[in-house]
Formats: C-alpha cells, sequence, structure tokens
DNA sequence: TGGAAAGGCTAATGCTCAGTAGCCTTGATA
DNA sequence: TATCAAGGCTACTGAGCATTAGCCTTTCCA
C-alpha cells in the first residue's frame, strides 16, 4: 500500500462547510497564531457564531490536529511520489528538494502553521506530529547520507546539510506569496541547484 | 557615533531582580510562546509572585518589546562590527554571515522569540520592530548587490539569495543547542562557506 | 530611632475565552 | 401533514488571565 493510499483512507470526509471551517481556522492559525485565535472569529469567517462551530467539529485543538497531520500526511506523498523511480541520488535530491519547496509554495499556510504550532498542542497530539515530522527529516538526511556513502555528495556534516536544507524550505512558507515578484517554479528550480552545490555533488 | 554607542545608550540599566526577570521571560517566550506564559510562571521562575513583577517592570508586553528591541540592536552591532574595515565584496559577505549564524547560536532564544513573537506585538512596537528588521536585511541584500554590481557574485535573484541565507540563521535559532554535536565554530564556518557557493562567488 | 522607600504579599477587578445547554427554524421524508 | 434531524442562535458556565489596590515587612539613612 503506497503513502498515499494510506494518507487518503486516514483523511476523513468532510462537509463543504467543514471544510470551510477547517480553511477559515488554517488562515487564521497562520496570521495570528493558535492561541490567539478565537472561536468566534473562526465562525464569523465562515458567517456563522462561534458555539455553531461546534456542530461541525469537536474542538478547536482537534482542528489544529487535524490540519498539521493533514499536512504531513501531505507533505510525505509529496516526496514519495517525486523520488519514485529516479534512481541517481543527485537527482533524487534534487527532486526531493524542489517537492519540499514546491510543497513549501503551494501549502504555505499549513507548513507555517505546522512549523509554528506545535508548542500549541497538547502532549499526546504533539508527540504524533513530531513523530510523523522526525520521519520526514529522516528521508531527507537518508538521501545525503547515501550521497555520501557513494561519494557522489562531499559535506562537512550531514546533519547540518540537512537542517540547512529543511531550514530553507520552511523559509519559503515564511515569506513565500503567490502575487510576489518571485514566481513558484523559480524559487523551486533555484532551491533544488542550492541543494546539489550545499552538498557538493559534483557536475 | 557608532552603532555599538547609539545601543547602549538606548539600552536601560536593569537592576539585577530586573535582569533576571528579563531572561525568565524570554526563556518561557521561546518554550512555550508570549501568549501561553503567565505572569505567575515568570514570577516563579525568579522566585516572587506574578503581581510582584509589576514592582520591577511596568507591563508583559514591555517585557516582549524590551527583549526584541535590544536583540536587533545587538544584531546590527555584531554586524557592524564583522564588516567594519574589510573591503573585499566576498569577504565582506562571508564575515557578515559568519556574525549572522553566530549570533543565532549564541542569542538563539532572542532570535527565535524575535522571529516568532513579531505578531503578538501590538501595532506600535510591531512597527518598531519591524523596521529595526528590515533595515537589518537590506544590509544583507546589499551585500548581495554590491559583489552582483562588482561581478564577483552570480545569482539568479538576489531577493532569493538573501532570503535563502537569512533563513538559514533562523533555522540555526530553531534547533542549535550548546551540549549537541555541532559546534558553534563548525557551524559558523560551514555556513559563512555556504553563503559564497549560493552567491556563485568565485574561487 | 524614626520614617520612608523598596519590594514582597493577598485579594479583588474586570475581561476574555472555550465549550455547553437548551431553544428555534427549516427542510426533507414517511 | 407530522416528525425528526441538522444546524443555526442566545444565554450561560467556569476557568484563567493581566493588572491594580492596598497592606506589611525589611532595610537604610538622617
Amino acid at each position: 500500500m503506497s503513502g498515499s493510499d494510506r494518507a487518503v483512507l486516514a483523511r476523513p470526509q468532510l462537509t463543504p462547510r467543514g471544510r470551510a471551517i477547517r480553511d477559515a481556522a488554517l488562515k487564521l492559525f497562520a496570521e495570528r497564531g493558535y492561541e490567539a485565535t478565537t472561536t468566534t472569529e473562526i465562525g464569523a469567517a465562515v458567517g456563522i457564531r462561534g458555539p455553531s462551530l461546534y456542530k461541525h467539529v469537536s474542538s478547536k485543538q482537534d482542528l489544529l490536529v487535524a490540519i498539521m497531520l493533514d499536512a504531513m500526511d501531505n507533505l510525505h506523498d509529496v516526496h514519495a511520489l517525486a523520488v519514485a523511480g529516479v534512481d541517481d541520488v543527485a537527482d533524487r535530491l534534487r527532486r526531493a528538494v524542489e517537492a519540499h519547496v514546491r510543497f513549501h509554495t503551494r501549502h504555505r499556510l499549513e507548513a507555517f502553521v505546522g512549523n509554528r504550532e506545535i508548542r500549541s498542542l497538547d502532549e499526546v497530539n504533539r508527540a504524533v506530529v513530531v513523530a510523523r515530522r522526525s520521519s520526514y527529516e529522516r528521508l531527507i538526511r537518508g538521501l545525503i547520507e547515501e550521497g555520501v556513502a557513494a561519494s557522489r555528495f562531499h559535506v562537512a556534516s550531514v546533519k547540518l546539510a540537512s537542517y540547512a536544507l529543511l531550514d530553507l524550505g520552511m523559509g519559503v512558507a515564511a515569506w513565500y506569496r503567490e502575487d510576489g515578484d518571485l514566481s513558484e517554479d523559480e524559487i523551486v528550480y533555484t532551491y533544488g541547484r542550492f541543494a546539489l552545490t550545499l552538498v557538493g555533488a559534483a557536475g
């Protein structure tokens, strides 16, 4: 079973209003933070009062968890898709970084909230989200290790290089704007090449 | 008058207890976020009750503002010091990035809070902090522009390159630990070199 | 030695919030 | 047409929060 299948199964069907609420919550969480967002505001964003939200959603916390888990599943999926069937390790890294960066432009709110609001999760949910994030980080680090083992990459520190690549994605989520003067493709392409120079990949 | 002088003049003298309170607040703001930190907790961290804080501090918001402005002044200072008297533009960039990264290891809590809690500032304070941050970002971007103008650097986009360099610093603030297995010097040196390859500096 | 300033404390104030209770309307179905 | 579920609403509950009021002890100088 592919990651994509698992993800699809794991994601519950949402009614249109349920989806609208999640979208509104995502936007507000990104803008002012989870703690600073009130249920009244989320309600107002979809044209209802705060308490009416609870006909669709079990709690504010659950809204955050759902957003985060969905984003993490999504990120795993695009990664898997990006490297599937690609043999050359440099190609794999470049494609993985491109997918990483593209995800952070296309889902910048999810990525932003996913990175910043981990501490707003209660202990149980935090453990789940952190575990899923670590598993993703290991995928990137694994690619670098693979290249180093094959003498295709030359880095002072695998850890440092992988941190750098991951951090660049997060940075994108923080400043990217669809209507900005840097296009998605431009950023994706440039960062894909950054990645290769950064790990000292020849040619 | 140097940036350093200005900064010293602007920073009010703090009593030892006042400093302890600020340190405690910084730690807590970094750990759980400004909104999620209570005055009771800040007080407890220095051995007094919440209300007693107000004998030393005018508000929780002021505590945050003071921490942020101090950090921004500090960052400007280390930048100025790093590039002072250095002529070669590649050297200047490398030294600036080294200073940037070193700052983010040595003052990771301040940097972390400074980046994440901007939205917790009220409008007036936010404007001041954002302006000071933008001025710093312009310094870095200016260095890259200078190198490009002199045909020493070759980048697809000055903006993209400067974002990338700035984001790496922020990333460091998020994951660096003094007792981790990556030393400050190692990170600083590696990122200084990253910077040069990233802007396509020859040799 | 007396009095004032510094700096603790508890109690209270006034506000905001997430979430619940319970009611009402609407629209589909039997 | 009677019923019932879905999904709004207002009013309420209970908790937590920053900050203020006002009191008490200690310390330090005149």
